[in-house]
DNA sequence: CGCCGAGTTGAACTGAATCAAGAAACGTGG
DNA sequence: CCACGTTTCTTGATTCAGTTCAACTCGGCG
């Protein structure tokens, strides 16, 4: 897969972006094509980059007590950063690093705030990514809130059929806020 | 306080805005002096509208198997508004309602929107606005996971030390995803 | 073959919910 | 201004979902 075919792909995902735009994402944009457990971000460092996958996944975790706790999982059209230390400009709190062999576009923050004021299509699909990431928070507050494990569990298959193959469990338990001895008896209990 | 005096404030607290632009938000904004208990936006409706709050303070909540369960609380100089219905256009599972006598300027999404075309300070206010709440939703996941029900009422006194006060236990209890028995017995335990 | 991490199963423990009953605070009308 | 009913808050006893700790199974793989 070539850059502009990704690009192409984000316009197609997202919202359409007029041809210049495109042109410069194609200039100022980074391929990398890493394998399973990459690291892209790492705890503590000032990350100022965006990454779209275009192929595979990743997932944002932090270690809580030397325990590793998911908070994100991201996969094919989805983008993934650190979002406190991209836009907050903040030490991020996250590691980030790719589940599978992954293609990635790399875009940098002041690229992104460079297309914004020159692209108001551009400038749309960023408001469009966050509000997206902001509903998907609000849905997963109130399944902690009112699901149980099980319930959760579920809504997580529903949503996402295909993440029992595609993500460790240790990491779908932790993500879900319950141990790895509960989420194994739930599947079973099935 | 005047309509100017309001905008000259979010654009004090937030970002700086163009006189044009501040010119065309006095235009196209509405002034509301409400009482308390004042619903603003209503379960199942539409609401195209976001308020930002000069005075007084409000919350959004919704009924979940007919319990009041409190969602979101904002104060002076701070936004509110359905995020589902605003953004996304769906049905709001919320009620939004003031909590005190409050001050408020109504606008309406397509103005927003509008402006956001129009003038690019207007929408990196928009844009910083979405990424204050959205660290917000952040940390209340974080806080969800790993807090228990006597931390997270600790952190939320040390964030607002003034919501004693202006805001019921009762809503406080369900917004930390707590009984209002559990918030008596940690609030005397201290 | 034997080790090793991942997954399963069991038993005891725990934080908070639920259920229930009093005590305080509040306001409304006599 | 007091009496009464209503709602809000507190306190106690019980229950429950999920954690923790621990032992055991299984499927690779050197």
């Amino acid at each position: 897969m070539t850059k502009a075919e990704i690009i192409h792909a984000i316009s197609k995902h997202y919202l359409p972006l007029p041809d210049a735009c495109i042109a410069d994402l194609i200039a100022h944009s980074k391929l990398l094509e890493v394998g399973k457990q990459t690291e892209l971000v790492r705890e503590g460092q000032y990350s100022d980059k965006v990454f779209y996958i275009a192929r595979g996944s990743a997932r944002a975790y932090l270690l809580k007590d030397g325990r590793d706790v998911s908070d994100w999982f991201a996969f094919e059209n989805e983008f993934v950063s650190s979002i406190n230390s991209f836009f907050a400009n903040v030490p991020s709190p996250h590691f980030i690093e790719t589940i599978e062999p992954s293609l990635l576009l790399e875009l940098q923050r002041d690229k992104v705030l460079e297309l914004a004021e020159k692209y108001p299509a551009f400038s749309r699909l960023e408001k469009k990514i966050l509000v997206d990431t902001l509903l998907k928070l609000q849905y997963r507050i109130a399944a902690m809130q009112f699901e149980t494990a099980q319930q959760k569990y579920l809504r997580l298959l529903a949503v996402r059929p295909d993440i029992a193959d595609r993500i460790p469990v240790t990491h779908m338990a932790s993500y879900l806020g319950i141990t790895i001895e509960t989420l194994s008896r739930i599947r079973h209990a099935k």
